[in-house]
DNA sequence: ATATTCAGTCTACAATTGTAGTCAATGGGT
DNA sequence: ACCCATTGACTACAATTGTAGACTGAATAT
């Protein structure tokens, strides 16, 4: 079902998260600065992701508007989630162990979790 | 330089990363029970691994014996990084947040978490 | 010694991915 | 009403990935 979105569908998935509907020539120019691919690049990639399921357009004229299906936050959600099973056996404290060995988490970052295992423990 | 390991690469890894040096019909066996590949497949992805540069092989008699380069931490370290950068914009804090709505943590999970957390904060 | 077996190397081949060109239709301007 | 620019559709094509067969040389068993 879900076959999954690529690096390159993930940048197009980006600029539609952020503004939808949206036209492909648009997405074209608000593609973040140094990946420049072509407008037909763009087109292939938006096809793709509506064959994939996760887009969707509607006619505006003579050209298409497209439209996520699906939130970020849900995508985020699972790509995560994929990691942690695969690489962590589904412990999160080991993965947290790891991003703070690498670059190190930062003041915010630290308190941002704090509060939010305050919370978790309160569902208990 | 460092190609990435794929999916199915990352499987053979995960074989020498628990027992090296060994040898390709050896790793054809360790094979998690679910996936079975044939040997020829694993020594395909040994010879990409290989040339990837992160599996070298020495000989022993007419077989040869692979062995990891990189550490499976680093490895998984430089993954989870690259998640994080991607996707919550480096944040650690939000990634937690989601992975708890997900599946949730377990209490254990929860406990390591906290006492990571003071660890960190100590290091302030 | 010889036939069988097992190891590594080479080759293959379809699906997916990144990247885009060509073409035909159609809507907008004059 | 007509031409042109822009759009989507179709096609292309090399690199990567998953999956493995064929071939060759060497070790083993008889």
């Amino acid at each position: 079902m879900r076959k999954d979105i690529t690096e390159a569908e993930l940048d197009v998935m980006d600029v539609l998260w952020l503004e939808s509907p949206i036209a492909a020539s648009d997405i074209h120019l608000q593609q973040d600065s140094q990946k420049k691919w072509s407008i037909q690049t763009v087109k292939t990639l938006l096809s793709r992701l509506v064959e994939k399921g996760v887009v969707a357009y509607e006619r505006d004229g003579k050209r298409f508007l497209y439209r996520p299906l699906i939130k970020r936050g849900d995508y985020t959600q699972s790509a995560a989630t994929r990691l942690v099973d695969k690489l962590f056996d589904g412990r999160v404290a080991p993965l947290i162990s790891q991003l703070a060995e690498g670059r190190g988490l930062s003041d915010d970052d630290l308190e941002d979790i704090e509060r939010l295992l305050e919370g978790l423990k309160h569902e208990h």
